[in-house]
DNA sequence: TTGACATATTCCTGTATGGGAATATAATCC
DNA sequence: GGATTATATTCCCATACAGGAATATGTCAA
């Protein structure tokens, strides 16, 4: 069995580099796809492949307004990611109070 | 140009699910390889061979004792996720503010 | 040394990939 | 209709994968 697809989920879809530039950029507003290739500096038919694999796994909505689509990032897709790494965080969170134990248990043994 | 390599980096390591499965079981405190096999019920090669993913881009830390080997995760290295998909978040946070501004958006046309 | 236990590696294979190039589709304007 | 603009799709290809099966390596114990 190969790698799981892309699409088949979000974790898959944002493990590619150009498409979380894609994402980051299409946070704040819509966008054509033709500002997405001149803003990233990459071919088109590359920026409509990867927008095909965002929609999919919903990381991405598209409006059409005459011969253009505007993409936008739905951030509700990138929550999940967010809440998975989020629960580890309290296994980093205090890194600085365990360097600090780390120091002092160091110290000790003088 | 294929896929980037899955220890490419942290995003294309915790694209697998299952690599996702021993990061949550190894998180609270290091085990060794059977405990992870036994737990997750994964046929030994196939949790060695995650291991190794995860070993590579420092999703894990080993300590061996003995035959046995002690993996444990190491959250730094997926702190870097978090705060990507972090950057997204006042685009869901204010979600319900968000519907009820829509709500009412759509009570004035009245 | 021999055997048992714990883990790692190798070999195999079908499959999905991302990039490039070319082309197709769709909408607009004249 | 024909030309132009905007985007999507198709074809080709080298590559890396995850799983299964078998085997190798390493460590301890008697």
């Amino acid at each position: 069995m190969p790698r799981a697809s892309t699409t088949s989920d979000a974790f898959n879809a944002v493990a590619e580099p150009r498409r979380r530039d894609i994402l980051s950029f299409l946070v704040s507003q819509e966008r054509p796809v033709n500002d997405i290739v001149m803003n990233l500096n990459l071919p088109q038919p590359s920026v409509s492949k990867h927008l095909r694999v965002l929609l999919e796994v919903g990381l991405v909505d598209v409006r059409r307004e005459g011969r253009q689509m505007f993409y936008r990032t739905n951030a509700d897709a990138i929550k999940p990611l967010h809440e998975w790494t989020g629960t580890f965080e309290r296994f980093w969170r205090h890194q600085l109070a365990r360097v600090k134990e780390r120091a002092e248990a160091a110290e000790k043994p003088k």
